[in-house]
DNA sequence: GAAATTCATGAAATGGTTTTCAGGCTTTTA
DNA sequence: TAAAAGCCTGAAAACCATTTCATGAATTTC
């Protein structure tokens, strides 16, 4: 049915190996030879039948990414970005979610060493542990991308949490707050949520704030857990001046939730939040927030998994991308 | 290397074939035999060789997404809705952004062939028609997602854009509004923007308020090109009531000029959108929109596509999911 | 000008599965 | 009890590319 390499050698009048050669611009080959070998490839349309190469050669050009929650901006540029330097490289991606649930990683993570997989990217947060022991198993040469894993063989690439959390707090600090709330994520999410609970804690204990930890109620990174977790911030404790949203979308929710409350952002309360999606510069108030590509993100875990994948040197396993705390008009300085 | 289906055969003391019947359930082989086999898998931990099953059957439980711009909210969740579907009926999905390209809508198409997908997901908008000849070509199932063609051989599913554009114009109408305006899609994009374009042009005859085409602004879907696209309207036209952006993130960047130049939402302008994103209840003013549901659109794409996969009889071609219009706070009548 | 290299090519083995075909064994039927 | 039918299993071909090894031709070297 389909044109082989069979049928482009036959037309070319050389054998199977020299088409073969001229397909993987082997130089052994005559100039001559090469041509004609082209021109009956372009008649024929041929198009390589990957399996077979695959097969042979045990190497796919194929990468895996399994995400969890990717329809969330700041994941969803990271996407982007690691598709398009996957593109660049030569790499074909194999998308799959995990909903966060364990049992579709390993099913994923499965399915993806039967296709043979040259190298994957995890975005998934909550079982990294067991996951990790999986693809150590496997040999799978992996990338954890937003996420920071605390084990010297596993590279990663991640905004750095701890510090970025860190400016934060102290920016409000600063800025003269001392009662203030948080809206973390879920405590499963071992990477991200609790990388930045630390830079919490680290700041606070700093500006000599006790570390209360009522004041953090747990959201889920949406609108929706935004707004509920200010409606019991505001319940619990109604003096709070600032309110520090794990992410920009959770504090969207909760600037949302204080409005109908008639509570102005930043004159009675400040709220901040985190990744610096581009909603937050259009929304009112614009969000002061913690700014880190997504898009540049993606782009230096596939340039990573690339070097450990063609086993070139690595300076470093652990890769901090850049963030930037970035003032806008939801944040107010106390008297 | 790896444990191959003769590790499995030899340890369970019966021939390939048997393991491969076993494996693929066919019902002739003895009870007994089966458990021996499946024994065996378990001990070795075999994992099937999906390239050398594809090579052989031609058959690979891939399925094509290409598409575009797919970090927009709305079709992200198109994204996590094929996902879903896909993953439920035994597909792996392996995704290419064509960033609208043609180019590199040929070059993952080729790419896919090559890797003899079962069927495509179409989503990108801008040369579909080109698109279309190559995959007739091809003859691989495709279905497009979120657009509309005018083609009886091409399965497409998406929201009735004609219809749901004309619903909106037609509420504002009714709300009194005579002097509008539009941020309209790309002109490129043929599928979505100049449906509902149609949509418009048809509720405005019924109003009886004239076609003028300055009135719509080109946007590309982003919010910032809905805020460039408020300030050329608001320099051409002060006059005007009400602003129809095409989507949401262009009405919100719409609503953030106005803001910006301290005109109402609604009382001075009213401003609508289109999609039913999330955050578009998370804004003050809450946005006034066409609520259609990403994620049902990918589920039903991917029954689609499946069914003609599997050359089920389709009852119709063309799918339209439900939409509805959801009034909020971003629009006012007029007295 | 003969021997030694180098170069260009082809034949055949290989990768791991599915599937057809044939054959042996057991059970049913007359 | 012999013939027919049904059931289960194995051998071998097929899928399509890559790669090793061998070979003949062309070039270099002494």
């Amino acid at each position: 049915m389909d044109v082989t390499m069979k049928d482009v050698a036959k037309l070319a009048g050389v054998s199977l190996s020299t088409v073969s050669r001229v397909l993987n611009d082997s130089s052994l080959v005559r100039e001559e030879t090469a041509r004609k070998v082209q021109k009956a490839v372009d008649k024929l349309d041929y198009q390589i039948n990957d399996s077979a190469r695959i097969l042979r050669t045990n190497t796919s050009n194929l990468i895996g990414v399994i995400g969890a929650g990717m329809e969330r901006p700041f994941l969803a540029n990271l996407l982007k970005g690691i598709e398009a330097e996957a593109r660049e490289r030569g790499y074909a991606l194999i998308y799959g979610d995990s909903d966060g649930e364990f049992e579709k990683e390993q099913n994923y993570l499965n399915i993806m060493k039967q296709k043979k997989i040259d190298g994957i990217i995890l975005i998934t947060t909550n079982y990294y542990n067991d996951l990790l022991s999986i693809v150590k198993n496997y040999q799978i040469p992996v990338v954890f991308a937003s996420g920071y894993i605390n084990d010297p063989q596993i590279s990663c690439v991640t905004v750095d949490n701890v510090a970025a959390a860190y400016d934060m707090v102290e920016f409000l600090c600063k800025a003269g707050h001392k009662d203030l709330a948080f809206i973390k994520g879920p405590d499963l999410d071992l990477l991200a949520s609790q990388e930045r609970l630390r830079g919490v804690k680290l700041a606070l204990r700093l500006s000599e704030i006790r570390y209360e930890p009522r004041r953090f109620i747990e959201g889920d990174f949406t609108f929706e857990s935004g707004y509920s977790a200010a409606k019991k911030i505001m319940s619990k404790f109604p003096d709070v001046t600032a309110i520090f949203a794990f992410n920009d979308e959770m504090a969207v929710g909760a600037i949302s939730y204080l409005r109908e409350q008639n509570i102005k952002v930043p004159e009675d309360i400040s709220v901040v939040g985190f990744d610096g999606i581009e909603l937050g510069e259009y929304i009112d108030p614009a969000l002061t927030t913690i700014k880190q590509s997504g898009y540049q993100l993606g782009l230096k875990s596939i340039e990573i998994l690339n070097n450990i994948i063609n086993q070139e040197k690595i300076e470093d396993n652990k890769v901090f991308i850049p963030h930037e705390l970035v003032v806008r008009e939801s944040t107010n300085r106390l008297a």
